[in-house]
DNA sequence: CTGGATCCTTTTCGATACTG
DNA sequence: CAGTATCGAAAAGGATCCAG
């Protein structure tokens, strides 16, 4: 139990490391982040709009702060053409993509282990009931 | 563009189960929900309290949810000892285990590119200034 | 069309007090 | 020790209006 040998999730002994880890995690793991990685992946380079109708139900605010973010974080570029009205187009980068691809095994996962988790859910509540 | 070949965020044509997926994931994706895994990966079997020590800056409050939620999903098991004072012990399951592995990923993701991303941040604020 | 700014509701979360 | 219950602060998020 104490086995540290093959190890899936590395571990930091310094604390600062740590922390920066938890931190990244922590952005990346936001659930519009996630889903406009996904959109972007799958789509290619798109407009503003065009992302929140793939994530679908997205605010415009919650949106615009989540691609401003990635962009700030550098998984997007985000391109102004200086037209009217206004043309602005977003895509990965490399560093996005290889997010995307880093994040493919918990989707998989999620889809493979959809079942189980309804049907532990479901024991769940029975458990709890008088 | 539309080629299913070897695509790393698999395409779910159902809308039910894309949506089932997404709730899967925000659920997993949340913040306090992995670093539980990453203890109870590194540790095995443990008590409340250890815990919430060794995740470090949870509240008790939020940290029983946590538990419980896990629970629910069928990510950890919850044992009862019966004695005075009472001894609770947590450990995960066989599903807990592999949604760590599935994030694992994405923990060495952020320990590999966590320069780029300071970096990519830096960049952003020098070019949003005057 | 692409946002910024504002208001307001909902949710989240920590602190605290209390129980078996 | 391992929770439950409650309160209030704080943050997230939606709706709306406005500008370039």
């Amino acid at each position: 139990m104490a086995e540290p040998a093959r190890h899936p999730i590395p571990e930091n002994l310094d604390p600062a490391l740590e922390m920066l880890v938890r931190e990244i995690i922590e952005r990346v793991a936001d659930k519009w982040t996630m889903l406009a990685i996904e959109v972007l992946d799958e789509h290619g380079r798109l407009r503003f709009t065009q992302v929140g109708e793939l994530i679908g139900g997205i605010s415009q605010k919650m949106l615009t702060k989540t691609l401003r973010q990635m962009e700030s974080d550098g998984l997007v570029l985000r391109t102004i053409h200086p037209v009217i009205p206004p043309r602005v187009e977003y895509e990965l980068t490399d560093m996005g993509r290889s997010l995307g691809a880093a994040f493919c095994g918990v989707w998989i996962w999620a889809e493979e282990h959809r079942d189980r988790i309804e049907a532990a859910r479901k024991a769940f509540r029975e458990r709890s009931l008088p």
